[in-house]
DNA sequence: TTGTAGGCGTTATCAT
DNA sequence: ATGATAACGCCTACAA
């Protein structure tokens, strides 16, 4: 280790012969009007040289924020988060600022910290996805967006939705399009609100429709080889077999469609299956996925426009963005 | 809203009826046999009591250091990553330190705003399977860790593998012994040292059996329906077909079948195909992929304890992990 | 056992 | 057009 330590804008100052005042003036941006062209080449140039880089801590601490989000995630073990943070970090770049990601260990669970787990200094926080309750302590009391959330949750955080319900609705109305009429809904078995919906949903389009029926709800966690057993007990069960296989997800689907091919079951010939979400395995498997499309970078530059009105001041917007039905190979005409 | 203000350790102090000093050693966790236990109660009571959290800004411009690494990633679009995360956390949790989530934008580019772009404050940065000069601009000077990179680079970082090599040797070996002859390697079309050191361990392998041979290697993006289209080219050459398909990646191999599939033939009944990294995608698929387990979390974790020790000053370890084939149903005997 | 005081590097206000 | 100066909130000698 060389003693060299990072040089501040004093250094700046000293080398270019100008006082700190003026060197912040130039790197800030703002000194058009109030230094001379030469003056600011000058400082320009011995930043470059000495590479300086401001210090965000000092910086921050002066101007009494961050220009920082915190985007809390449940988990990112799929693209639909990525995708997520991908808009948001869009818009805050548009806006100067950044964004910063916290997968929230597992699911739920306080903060143990007692000062909290987001270590970096953030403005305010999008939560998508996660149970109110499942925040404390991160952003006690910071301007918070909610993303894929309860809209009338205590707290009354801005939310910004998808219309799963009506997603579940376009799944439903194709496949009794299609001629089914017996269901079972395979259920993400995650205590969050747009499974709730999705469940309310489902079991409400079908009773609109006489004759259609749904079997069973079976639930499973929201892993392939969960979601294949789950089906496997599922089909299992005394009575009529179902016609269309419901799932809450592209993963629970997956795992259907294994555990169809697993019982020689025809996919769609003898069982239709829809999921979710249309993640990329959506496309990878064979019959591709008939699923529902979400615009989940527009949730999250949506999201991070909610943010920026609120600590704006104004009273964010939040609503619901619209999803699409893709209908693919997965799902066909009844049988018989 | 209220023009309300956080509280600082200020206010605390007023309100426990002591010096800030009395507050920072309590909060700070260092008062035992300097502070009294009755004010030390009296202070977290009135800490508590006001919803105190310490302004991470002036915490890190006072101790010149954030206990925040900096992870830097090509995409966040598979789990691949969220592992490293996941180990590199953990260890980081252990040490008190936190971690920052960097997506870089879509592979290279230096940055473009002068400032850098990672606003977050850090001490570090662990860089995964970055090239060495996409870091332009992100921890300019700042201790580095780089993750499947290659350990001779310039810059001398110190450097945590994947025994990647290894790896493919071992998917060579066990194609070989199912008496496959001929191969097309799948590989990504990506600049990355990993995907170089792929290409050589297959062509070196294959070239130590005496009549194996390599018939073309075929690039692709990592995406499914890239990898389709490749495939598709690759076979409608001329010349002899392949038995086996050896591809870089999961998401490839996942292409590859669809594009078998398509074609009418069998997995792997015609045709063997092997992935590499051991996704969940792998066995969502069918039939379930034969590929490389990566032990992702292990490297996340070595990637964080390599940064605590340069912070620490102590010169980094580095290493090479240990990868393990995981035979499953795409690949079986070599036909006739 | 507790309080006082100084400074971390930056930006912004006010003189010059 | 430029420079001196004062905060921002925290930690930590050192003094009492």
């Amino acid at each position: 280790m060389t003693g060299s330590t990072r040089p501040t804008s004093r250094d700046v100052a000293r080398a270019a012969g100008v006082s700190q005042a003026t060197v912040s003036l130039v790197l800030g941006g703002k000194w058009p009007g109030r230094v001379s062209e030469r003056t600011a080449a000058a400082v320009r140039e011995a930043a470059g040289e000495l590479g300086y880089r401001p210090n965000l801590a000092a910086r921050n601490l002066r101007l009494g924020r961050t220009r920082t989000a915190l985007l809390v995630v449940p988990a990112l073990t799929n693209e639909y988060f990525a995708r997520i943070y991908t808009g948001a970090a869009r818009v805050a770049a548009e806006h100067g600022f950044g964004v910063v990601l916290y997968p929230s260990p597992e699911g739920v669970g306080p903060a143990r910290d007692p000062f909290g787990s987001a270590r970096a200094a953030i403005d305010g926080v999008i939560a998508s996805s996660m149970a109110a309750d499942a925040l404390a302590g991160i952003g006690d009391g910071l301007p918070l967006v909610m993303l894929d959330s309860d809209p009338d949750a205590p707290g009354g955080a801005p939310t910004v939705n998808l219309a799963v319900a009506d997603g579940i609705r376009q799944v439903a109305r194709h496949l009794l399009a299609l001629g089914h009429r017996r269901f079972v809904h395979l259920a993400g078995e995650v205590d969050a609100w747009t499974f709730r919906v999705r469940a309310s949903a489902v079991a409400a389009e079908l009773d609109r429709v006489p004759g259609a029926v749904l079997l069973h709800t079976e639930r499973s966690a929201l892993e392939v080889a969960a979601a294949r057993d789950a089906v496997l007990r599922a089909l299992a069960r005394p009575g009529p077999r179902p016609t269309a296989l419901l799932c809450d997800d592209d993963i629970l689907a997956a795992g259907a469609c294994k555990a169809l091919r697993g019982l020689g079951l025809a996919v769609p010939g003898e069982l239709s299956v829809s999921g979710f979400d249309d993640l990329s395995l959506a496309t990878a498997m064979d019959p591709e996925l008939t699923t529902v499309r979400l615009p989940a970078e527009e949730v999250g530059a949506a999201g991070m426009t909610a943010l920026l009105a609120l600590l704006g001041g104004v009273p964010a917007p939040g609503g619901e963005l619209p999803v699409r039905l893709v209908p693919r190979a997965s799902t066909g005409p009844a049988p018989r």
